[in-house]
DNA sequence: CATGAATGAGTTTTCATTCAT
DNA sequence: GATGAATGAAAACTCATTCAT
């Protein structure tokens, strides 16, 4: 019948333009919250920066913390989708290899998201108990699959017997440090491909000179 | 004239007592800020724990933001007495022995120093750019320390060839990272020595079995 | 010509369904407000208890308040339809017997519209200026009436001289109460018959022993 | 010493002005809450109307409610202290003069509370659960008495047997009609007396003629 | 110096009503 | 007529800071 196409047609365009206006204020959330921060950005902040009336954000976030919170999940997705497992059996030129793929999407993927990981680093710590234990499940997972990698690596002999607690954490905190540095901090683009080398060169060969 | 001692006797007990308040007041905000961090904390908060009216704190501490920025600056103060020269000359097992007491220092330091240490690295961050600045600043001062170690060690001979800029900012993260992880989240005490030496021994000779 | 008629038609149909959807709306905001009451229950109650949209209700009905208020009238009007006339001149014995019918036809109207008569109860009073009005006429109009059929009474003698003021308003507070306790309040079945023979012997005898 | 009689001069004089001040602000409120309603007044009326700011009306009550909830409280409180017992037992005449009694201070109560008593017949009811819970108390307390008064009557033979719930439930009813047209209502000045004897007149003798 | 009552700008959130489609 | 997204005024409440005593 006309009538039922009608309402769909008109269901799937208000749809569509729902889901318009709400990735609109998420943007612009995302642009004023990465400048202002979060607790000096007011709601009144994000609807003047969205261009829409109090009520409509309403309309579409429950609350100032629930579209923070998208936000956030937003690139802890992002950063999950681009850490896949490295194969340490096929011998350390290739571990290198995939080692070096890793880390360079994982800068890739914070450097095309500036705002989203200078919020994280510079306001989401902290803020509170839901985003903490966000935030701490995504390190967890982070240090354990490498801590994992690392464990694989001395089973198989390409990797050296280690403290693998210590070392985990010290290749986590080393990427940290440098997203930290010069994605968050100077925002200055990188040379993605030679950091990658250079941190994966220091972990693998360490600072002292070959005997 | 007895009259002037007088003065002097009342303006010395006076400086005393103003001094003894100050440190107390501070001493309970840090309890107080440590256990409900920064913006939870309100002014009531620390002038219950203080045992102070409302205004008596306003005439110690002219914010908030002002005596939280104090007890800030007082951990990177702890922290900067704590990191002295290394002497790269004297070569790498002296080197080594050197690392490891400046590292077990900055351990020992921030455990003894639980709550300021929770407080910088779950509240201070991203609060405001004043307190960005100064943990900027004390981060780069940390940064540039051990970059220009390992240039001198790069030097010497010490040290292999390598991109400083990268290995620096490892190093810092390693530390930052073990921190995070071992005083600030999980709160159990630390074998400091172990990971001191594990810290060194990954940083040194990286993850590779040596050939 | 047929399109006159035609229009006659849809015009005769529109007003059908018109009418009906009016109907439909008011219906399940009588249930909604004698749910929740008036100031609890929002437009968004009223339309998705109606399943319309928002849009829709307003073309029905003015605002929140318009339709409130016609549902009060619907009561109030309900209620004027089963008090008619008492004829007093009939002598003591059928003037008990038209009080009880009229007292059993109210308490029967109040009964059988609980929701309603619990919002005008619960809710209508004080609401706004224009609902008291309403109450305030409703009320005098009761009081009128039974202060009338008093002074009748006194007049034929089948009344013994007395305060009217104070015995209407005693009257009318009676029945206001007995609705309140038991219809309001409890909501469980009233013995509608045993009752209003209790009233009237109340207020025909009085509670002193016949000496 | 000088120290503490000097601190315990300002403890009581804080507290006198504290109390002073609560006692303004609730006069204030119980004007506008009586002129307006309660759902009408906002706290931007309450503090306009006592002069204060915002926050000084929430550093003595902690909410609209519980400010309403106060003076609701204190009617009921001024009520209660005029309903004491009758003693039925000393025969009719005195009974009689004991129920005028009773009856004239309750009216003389709600007369020269006007304002507390108007807001409780117009805005009390349906308030919410908390205030429904309170009168509900309130008005079986009252009931309750009436009805042992009967009861203990019927028992003594100074009342004649009559169905008591209903008796009670009329004379409560016939008061609370009492009070809403001519003190709720109308506003102007009751013949107290007068009319206390036509209730219990009316209560106790009925609008039939004596035979 | 010490006090703590007072301040008021600012916050988040709600909801009756409108109007372009 | 019907729809429902958009509106924005208004609500209750907080809290860092001030200042008369």
């Amino acid at each position: 019948m006309t009538d039922e196409a009608d309402q769909d047609g008109r269901v799937r365009r208000g749809q569509e333009t729902r889901e318009a206006r709400r990735s609109q204020i998420k943007e612009d959330a995302l642009r004023v919250f990465s400048e202002k921060g979060y607790h000096a950005t007011s709601v009144t902040d994000l609807v003047d920066a969205a261009g829409v009336a109090r009520g409509t954000f309403y309309l579409y976030f429950d609350s100032k913390d629930a579209i923070f919170l998208e936000l956030l999940d937003d690139l802890t997705a992002h950063l999950r989708a681009n850490i896949v497992g490295i194969d340490l059996s096929r011998g350390p030129a290739s571990m290198e290899d995939q080692l070096h793929a890793t880390i360079v999407r994982i800068l890739r993927t914070v450097e095309s998201n500036q705002p989203l990981t200078r919020i994280i680093f510079r306001e989401a710590v902290g803020l509170d108990a839901v985003v903490d234990a966000r935030l701490a499940a995504f390190d967890d997972e982070l240090y354990g699959y490498v801590a994992r990698s690392i464990q694989v690596g001395v089973a198989l002999g390409t990797i050296r017997a280690t403290d693998v607690a210590t070392a985990a954490a010290s290749v986590v905190g080393s990427v940290r440090e440098i997203v930290y540095r010069w994605v968050v901090r100077s925002g200055l683009p990188l040379d993605v491909d030679r950091v990658a080398r250079g941190v994966i060169d220091h972990h693998l060969r360490g600072l002292l000179p070959r005997s």
